[in-house]
DNA sequence: TGCTTGACATAAT
DNA sequence: CATTATGCCAAGC
């Protein structure tokens, strides 16, 4: 894998704690990339089969899903965050104050009461 | 090796 | 609120 830069996104990725997300924006910064977050999406994107990286904690700035229902992508991530105990609003998008990777500071974003 | 594309982000229209 | 434009830059071909 020459493509070292995509190996440090997944690792990045692979960090995020569960129950938590994260944005393209904040992955790439975290990753030493900043501004990079298209890198992150396109990374996920060849994302190989064998990785257990939980790419569906990666989300847009909105805490949306970027990715297209239709594809069947958006659902599986859809599921998967709601399995780790994450919730969406009414618009199809998630808290970022509660499950956002900085919503550590947040003292009721801790409560993962599902 | 140079052009095209892109799971984004943000501002402007 | 939806669409358009631009920035940024690596990966793919």
């Amino acid at each position: 894998m020459s493509s070292s830069l995509h190996q440090r996104i997944y690792e990045m990725v692979r960090h995020i704690p569960f129950g938590r997300v994260a944005a393209y924006g904040e992955v790439a910064s975290l990753a030493g990339l900043p501004g990079h977050a298209r890198l992150v999406g396109y990374a996920l994107h060849n994302l190989p089969d064998d990785s257990d990286v939980p790419w569906h904690r990666v989300v847009n700035a909105g805490g949306g899903i970027s990715l297209d229902r239709e594809y069947g992508a958006g659902t599986l991530q859809r599921s998967l965050l709601e399995a780790e105990g994450i919730r969406f609003d009414s618009h199809g998008k998630i808290d970022l104050s509660a499950f956002g990777w900085d919503g550590e500071g947040s003292a009721d974003a801790n409560k993962q009461g599902v």
